[in-house]
DNA sequence: CGCCTACTTGCTTGTTGACAACAAGTATTT
DNA sequence: AAATACTTGTTGTCAACAAGCAAGTAGGCG
């Protein structure tokens, strides 16, 4: 059911997805999915949890025990996999996102935690980082925290917008590079 | 009309404002909006492109006929001024913006061809600024047009998400830093 | 110049079809 | 028999469209 959600939604967007067409696409009736999720928004809300579940095994695999500079690398490594290996949950998990932007959006609460717990993982390892040594000790963690979750974002953004505008793996390589450059003491 | 949309769109996210909302917000009947825009996409790109008449006027006037370093910084602080002139119009753009990252999105072409349009301009800028001199010449002007955007993109999304997490004047600060470290020859 | 008629513009009201949400069912299992 | 899993029936809301109306505006003619 949240596969074929989720590929209705690639295929016309939320608005045009109907909870009718989620159950007939997953072989039942059309009155499953609200059935089962509520309203649009309870299955919006699954699939965002589902997809996410998805991204935070990558993660932990990916960053495991590492800290400071290192752990950065990995889960933008880890990110950077997680974007080709799955691009279409990372599509629908942005369309979600994005569309939380919407003041009484109703993934706008899921989004918003989601952001801070990133940015606030990305804080703890640079903090560490900083402690160990592998990172040099006059940047803010808070704000080099944030402005790390904002570039991936905002790079994700623009190359699911328009894929052939932008080499994806050239941007990341390069982000990589900057990234352990600012951040080396 | 366009105003009372981007009221609306505030106070109840897109999908739960109407068109018949709008125009009696406005003072009108339920159906003019329908009349004017067609329908609720047109309504939408109408109010888009209203808002980004009003950002386009910030950044000419702001960069005018600099280039290279100079027109990057000037282009991020009239972002920064835009920002904070006129939050409920970059809060709407955002919202119909990122809206439009659902494929098959009546705004994804706008979207796109905006984000196409910011890119440009900044690669412009930093090619001429290396042919000046004022930036230093073993840069992808290309990668760094898109970083540079799409920085600006995620540091805004993540606080329109959330602004008491994240204060805008640091890190704006902190970007333009680093912006011009990174560029200096 | 005054007046009548055709046409346009700006808006309202009536209607239809789609869809989310809910309620009331029916199998099927345990 | 009672819970579980699913389907079908129904209602209210809303986008989209169609048809109308009122207030101009222009053109033609005495």
């Amino acid at each position: 059911m949240i596969a074929a959600a989720i590929d209705l939604i690639l295929e016309r967007g939320t608005n045009h997805t109907t909870l009718s067409a989620i159950g007939e696409r997953a072989g039942y009736s059309r009155g499953l999915a609200t059935y089962r999720f509520g309203s649009k928004a309870g299955l919006f809300e699954e699939v965002v949890n589902t997809i996410q579940r998805r991204w935070v095994g990558y993660l932990n695999t990916a960053v495991g025990e590492q800290t400071g500079a290192a752990a950065l690398s990995a889960a933008a490594d880890a990110y950077y996999r997680f974007v080709t290996d799955a691009p279409k949950d990372i599509r629908v998990l942005h369309i979600l996102y994005y569309g939380g932007a919407s003041p009484n959006g109703e993934l706008r609460g899921i989004s918003k935690q989601a952001f801070a717990r990133q940015i606030a993982d990305a804080e703890r390892w640079i903090t560490d980082g900083i402690a160990d040594g592998s990172v040099r000790d006059d940047i803010s963690p808070r704000t080099a925290a944030t402005q790390y979750v904002a570039h991936i974002a905002g790079i994700t953004y623009i190359w699911l917008l328009n894929p052939s505008q932008l080499d994806f793996a050239d941007i990341h390589r390069e982000f990589i590079r900057t990234l352990s450059e600012q951040l080396a003491p």
